[in-house]
DNA sequence: TCAAAAGTGTTGATACTACACCCATGG
DNA sequence: CCATGGGTGTAGTATCAACACTTTTGA
């Protein structure tokens, strides 16, 4: 390590893509910017430094536990994004990560934190074209966001939307017993088009090992749906 | 900048896995380490520091043209790994960069440069499993490879598996023109597995927009195969 | 004219979409 | 019994893989 310490270095940091989905429609946690003036933009995603000797899960945990709240979910490397000019204040390099839950999950967070909010997220590409997202306030305007979080917020997007079909990452937006229908409106919001209810049943069936608990779905008016889990030995 | 300057920072780095196609076979280029009981091997990916200020695409560049010589290719961003222990001089986090190239032009750098050697790519895992990757040498035993270059391997076999059959990222391992088998020989080098050449010809000529030249291949026995170009509008 | 590789046509299987339909529940 | 969403069956279509076949060249 003495042979590095000559070289001048920039600052290693991580940003937290805190995802969820409700009303089928996305939506991503950002954090208020005391610094708005400087950084570029009112809100930008919880992030945190790398430390020497540490591993960068460690900054992760520390991004989305301490600053955001968050316990254990599906985490995920996006990119690394190293443009100098990224931020106004000194050359920090980012990892940033992208991390989904239940919808419930960060809307607790978020009414015990004021600082946080959940913005819906808005696309203009089609597909997986690629390219920045926007994430709207409560009066439906796009928030501006710090450094290049925009674009990181797209790649993001772009990323959920090419393994959506094969991975089970949807699963990570929805609680643990779930019923179909909630898992539809998450791949809903991620492709940003209807999809129709047979075909999509019987893909998540023979794709996924899932069991029928039984138990119905409770509080909704008319016919109840059933409640499934996922086969515990599965992973993301 | 001032802010960050009090944290102790890791150092960042770039390598560089710069992959060919050559037998119906994967290969990769690896540089010689005198420091081979330092860092845990004989081989390792060309690599460079990150230099404050400067994009990490330019230590990309030097990584890639100056210790290895290579020019303009296709780059793609793979992941980032930040293990402390990765690197035991020092907590070094890598940026691992693919490169794809055409196996001639790999070759041609490897003789100007005796450090240098591309060694057949061997997977132990099937499909999209993931897992560490073999670099084999010329007496076709298993290479030692520094650092965590064998799992960077891996997963740079992982992502071109993954996107091979979508994506346009097989042509980077062609010239310019090149014969539909040859792009052929570069899909069953990746995935691992022959293919039928019907149906590769149908799905090469109806996912890409490609153009018989007119000109045909020379040099080879039996009937000469078609040359094709792709689009010049498209990019990967 | 023969061997080997280039290139094409056809067929059978599979997967997916779309539509129609039945079921269960609260009011 | 009616409106609404849950859940299933069926048929048409596009896609894909395998096989057989024809074509073209060098020796």
């Amino acid at each position: 390590m003495s042979r590095f310490a000559d070289f001048p270095n920039p600052t290693l940091a991580v940003d937290i893509v805190a995802l969820s989905v409700a009303d089928t429609r996305l939506h991503c946690l950002l954090l208020r910017r005391d610094d708005a003036a400087l950084v570029g933009g009112d809100w930008a995603f919880p992030g945190a430094v790398v430390h020497h000797g540490k591993p960068v899960e460690e900054a992760v945990a520390r991004a989305a536990q301490i600053k955001a709240g968050l316990g254990a979910l599906h985490l995920e490397q996006l990119a690394t994004y190293g443009d100098p000019a990224r931020d106004p204040r000194g050359h920090v390099v980012s990892v940033a990560w992208m991390a989904i839950a239940p919808h419930a999950l960060l809307l607790d967070k978020v009414t015990a934190n004021p600082d946080l909010c959940l913005a819906p997220v808005i696309v203009d590409w089609p597909g997986e074209t690629g390219g920045p997202a926007q994430a709207l306030g409560a009066d439906g305007q796009p928030l501006r966001l710090a450094f290049d979080h925009a674009a990181i917020l797209g790649d993001a997007v772009k990323r959920l939307r090419g393994k959506i079909d094969y991975s089970p990452i949807g699963f990570g937006f929805v609680p643990p017993r779930f019923t179909l229908r909630a898992v539809q409106e998450v791949h809903e919001a991620i492709l940003g088009r209807p999809l129709t209810k047979p075909a999509f049943r019987r893909k998540l069936l023979d794709r996924h090992p899932l069991h029928p608990t039984g138990t119905l779905e409770t509080g909704g008016a008319f016919r109840p749906a059933e409640l499934y889990e996922r086969d515990p030995a599965q992973e993301m």
